[in-house]
DNA sequence: GTCTATAAATTGATAGAC
DNA sequence: GTCTATCAATTTATAGAC
């Protein structure tokens, strides 16, 4: 075996386990919280020694700061089906669709990132003040022109995207509640499409959205 | 001294501490999570030894639960203001208004309540499938009566009521990241009502509340 | 009822053989 | 890179003097 065929080995060898030990670590983290996840439980989940933890992440800290990171990502793609949107129906609603999305699929890090907020944000305080405050700043300006442009109420942009952000992730967040009025099931794919056409239906009805309507432009 | 005289001050002194230990245990347990939550802690921060707080509660569990019992009150009298009104103008808005002014008033036990069901309601999960169940059923039966009756369009009660919860909570549990983007202030008195005004106007429009006309009344 | 001292168990992290 | 053994610090809970 040549040492690159070795050196490449290594590193997939790493990147597997790295994974191993991302996706255990989200969800412990998310089920126990950050005092109450240990490196012993993580461990087990990813089928590692304890040891093999530290020798990826130095420390409980290190790892729990690149599962937050990770999720954040995850957020900030979603945020792009706002972009480029002519109006607040295709926007709002794609905005919503891609947050529902994600919290059927994530549950684990919404509610990581949920608790991280919660407890002051003493890992990520500074995504928020500086890619949060911005992007928000920027989609504050957006829906500000769609009322401009009369294509929906004056209501204040920025409730309006606390509202977005809280009937969505509210799905993934607290799920287990919604699971145990749904008379202990998770929702079926049937039940997540009516929930985001509830939120969508009344939050763009609610703001007074209306189509753009290319025979009325000027 | 008799021995009345004694032992009212003997029950007066109990409660005065169960208050203190309590209210630094909603504190802690908010911003440390359970398990970041040390009984040392919460001591320090009621001013008393740590032996004292074994002494009113046995275990840092059975005060934990005594913490969440105390919010679950809160929260099912706040869901009085849903009876008797005679239409979803009335109900839904004075209910938005109430759980508005607990998540500004008891943002810690918001964020404890938010903590436990994310973690799977270890140890409210009886408080779920009975007393919330209860609720909740009844208040989608009010619901249905007033689309029935045309006082509003027909929206999924359920995921409405989830929508409710979410976006007052929201102002609560995400706290200290809407302070992050007011600039690092705490929202004044005339946010808080701005807030509260836009949510009740987005979902009342949104779900078409009619108000009751009385000159149009059978 | 209050408080100091301490027991018993757990946890994050590391040493060192393989 | 992997894994066992172990250290050092922390934490819940209690014993026992006052």
């Amino acid at each position: 075996m040549s040492g690159n065929q070795r050196q490449s080995k290594r590193i997939q060898t790493r990147r597997e386990n790295e994974r191993l030990i991302l996706e255990a670590a989200e969800k412990v983290f998310a089920e126990a919280g950050y005092g109450g996840a240990t490196m012993q439980l993580i461990a087990d989940m990813a089928g590692l020694p304890k040891a093999n933890l530290h020798y990826y992440f130095a420390t409980k800290e290190e790892l729990y700061r690149t599962v937050v990171a990770r999720i954040f990502e995850i957020w900030l793609h979603a945020a792009e089906s706002f972009d480029n949107a002519p109006g607040p129906v295709e926007g709002i609603g794609a905005y919503i669709d891609a947050k529902m999305e994600i919290s059927r699929r994530h549950p684990f890090g919404s509610k990581v990132w949920a608790s991280e907020v919660m407890h002051g944000a003493p890992v990520i305080q500074d995504y928020l003040e500086t890619t949060l405050r911005e992007w928000t700043d920027g989609r504050i300006g957006a829906i500000q022109r769609w009322i401009d442009d009369g294509l929906m109420d004056p209501v204040d942009p920025r409730h309006l995207l606390y509202m977005l952000w809280a009937t969505t992730q509210h799905y993934a967040d607290f799920g287990h509640q919604i699971e145990t009025l749904n008379g202990g099931a998770a929702l079926d794919a049937g039940q997540w499409a009516g929930a985001t056409e509830t939120v969508k239906r009344i939050i763009l009805r609610g703001i007074g959205a209306r189509e753009i309507r290319p025979d009325l432009a000027k």
